[in-house]
DNA sequence: CCAAGTCATTAAAACGTGTCAACCCCGGCA
DNA sequence: TGCCGGGGTTGACACGTTTTAATGACTTGG
């Protein structure tokens, strides 16, 4: 043993951190550089005093394996992209907790990507993921073709759709019913005897508002009521600030029973605009939301929504990308489907 | 021209998507693999009419670079870490949309990763991020000894700390002035006659925590208060439920006049317990927060707090965390610190 | 004591790209 | 005509790892 700390008890000089390889921790081991990578790769080949030699090595010298030359050679990696529509949307942030802690919990790393809505923007992004050969991919499509995410598939890529049902069996998809959930809304919202109803919407290019949609009309039939009792309401995006123009828009004309929103970001801020305008609620209008993030119960008149296993969806999701990519072959596609729940507070009581 | 999917005008059979590379574009357009590395790299370099035949070939196959190759052959990729506290911190997704933002504009692709405030787990997912070999990383410390961090640097990536100031002068850190702020929110307190103040704050390793209860000795100094004043209440997370539980603590003794929360999201919470408790918020305590996401506006008594720069913080970092990569020769760190902002709504009125 | 295994280790060949020195071609100049 | 120069292009090697077939040492059963 030497007290120099630029010399092992081999002699052999220390390489400057960074620049440390399989190559280096083999030779300050003593081993061949093949037997490190097994180290690393398949413990259990390699006899354990050598193992425990190598480990030592490693530790000493500092040495991290380089993911980039991992990936190249043994032809898939460890990082999967997370593509959300959102990142504003405490919807989208539960559902990457959820994420995050799977795929931190196995080892992987995750490329977040947000394509804000834009098709085109989506498409960029995934060809970076494409490009950094990504093993799978959670994505929340923004555009409904599923052109470029069928190609993405055809280059072996793991997909699974996030809070986005299908009926094709050749892939995964983590979903909630949204059209229950709409159905659950205004279900609710008629039970309170409204009977003209504004729906804040988003675009009609977003399944989830469609879908929400259609589970209004559907709650509307059901009760044996005109469809035309409801009015919809469009807007261009799903935050409070088009909530606020929603309800200014609103307020220039005579006010529904009842608005149901596509979310609760819409929800918090018609709300705003109402209470400014002095108009009560839920005695003057009630109002319902949807997602049922953390802050609804805290809004100035606790909002009613309809929650959704937000956290779970991306864990269930992830492990079942995780799956895919771990055992092709033993793996059988699924399609989850969760209900949604209505929650009610102050704002349609 | 043939008109077979399957054939070029060349006639040599295209290979299947994903095993396509820089060899088979470079064969199907009659050019070398280097000059096809041209076309992608150094575009002036190659002749207008060549770029284009090279550029059809890419077009033609689907040809996507092998982002990991290219990683290992040159040293250094296109992704950035970022390492935050808590994602379901609005405060935090917001940053993390600058960086988005500004990353996805530049093309680079950005690793995620939570601490949770963990050190542990902290330094286990930088480590995932140096095998990656990110080119650099965005973190707000959860453990402040600055020991693993330092270890990246010296591995050559360029770190800027996020949220976190550093007297040191040989990094980059884009942080709010964080004594200032709590200076900001408790002189404001005093100013509505509070005398007695508790202070909800999460674990003393934060130095966020730390930081806006120096500011509001100061302000109690400035104002010739005891010190003593400011009594603590200490919560384990910084999130609504911690704060639920602080005020419940709260509620068994007598109450101070004001409450100060190190974050919205315990100022939310204790709100909550207190309105259900009947302790009227501002005439029987009044109350203020930390950050100003965008939800306290809403909430049942909208809620004052202390604004920050959230989205601008992410981008700013960012933008410093690029320019070192690309050019870390004439690269000059700075220390950015932004002035915070008060915001007074009903719950200080 | 030998044949047949078993177990641990090794050497060498990839993986797909970037880089760099060498090379070729063509026009201009002496 | 010969030479020079420079823009365009090429070929081959290197990056750090995984993997596979082969080697060697050691055990066991006959």
């Amino acid at each position: 043993m030497t007290t120099s700390s630029d010399e092992t008890r081999t002699g052999v000089p220390r390489p400057r951190p960074g620049s440390v390889g399989i190559k280096e921790v083999a030779r300050y081991a003593g081993v061949s550089p093949g037997t490190v990578s097994n180290v690393l790769n398949r413990p259990e080949r390699v006899a354990a005093a050598t193992r425990a030699r190598v480990e030592e090595a490693i530790r000493e010298l500092g040495f991290v394996r380089n993911g980039s030359a991992s990936t190249l050679r043994a032809g898939q990696g460890r990082t999967v992209g997370l593509m959300v529509l959102d990142l504003a949307n405490p919807f989208f942030t539960d559902v990457a907790r959820g994420v995050e802690d799977v795929v931190s919990e196995r080892g992987y790393a995750v490329l977040l990507s947000s394509s804000g809505g834009s098709g085109e923007r989506e498409q960029r992004n995934l060809l970076v993921l494409a490009e950094q050969r990504v093993r799978g991919v959670l994505i929340t499509p923004a555009a409904d073709d599923g052109e470029h995410i069928g190609r993405l598939r055809e280059r072996g890529v793991a997909v699974v759709l996030l809070d986005h049902p299908t009926p094709q069996a050749n892939q995964c998809s983590v979903a909630v019913d949204d059209v229950a959930g709409g159905e659950l809304a205004v279900g609710h919202l008629l039970g309170q005897g409204a009977r003209s109803i504004a729906y804040v919407t988003g675009p009609p290019s977003l399944r989830q508002c469609t879908d929400r949609r259609r589970g209004a009309l559907r709650a509307l039939r059901a009760a044996g009521i005109d469809p035309a009792a409801l009015r919809d309401v469009p807007v261009s995006a799903m935050n409070a600030r088009a909530g606020q123009e929603a309800a200014a828009r609103l307020l220039d004309g005579p006010l529904p029973d009842a608005i149901f929103c596509a979310n609760d970001l819409l929800a918090l801020g018609v709300l705003r605009v109402l209470l400014q305008a002095g108009v009560k609620v839920p005695s003057d209008v009630v109002l319902i939301g949807y997602d049922d993030i953390e802050f609804s119960a805290a809004a100035a008149v606790p909002l009613s929504s309809v929650r959704q296993p937000t956290y779970q969806l991306g864990r269930i999701a992830t492990e079942l990308l995780l799956d895919e990519c771990d055992d092709p072959a033993g793996h059988a596609h699924q399609q989850v489907m969760f209900q949604p729940e209505l929650v009610v507070r102050e704002s349609t009581r």
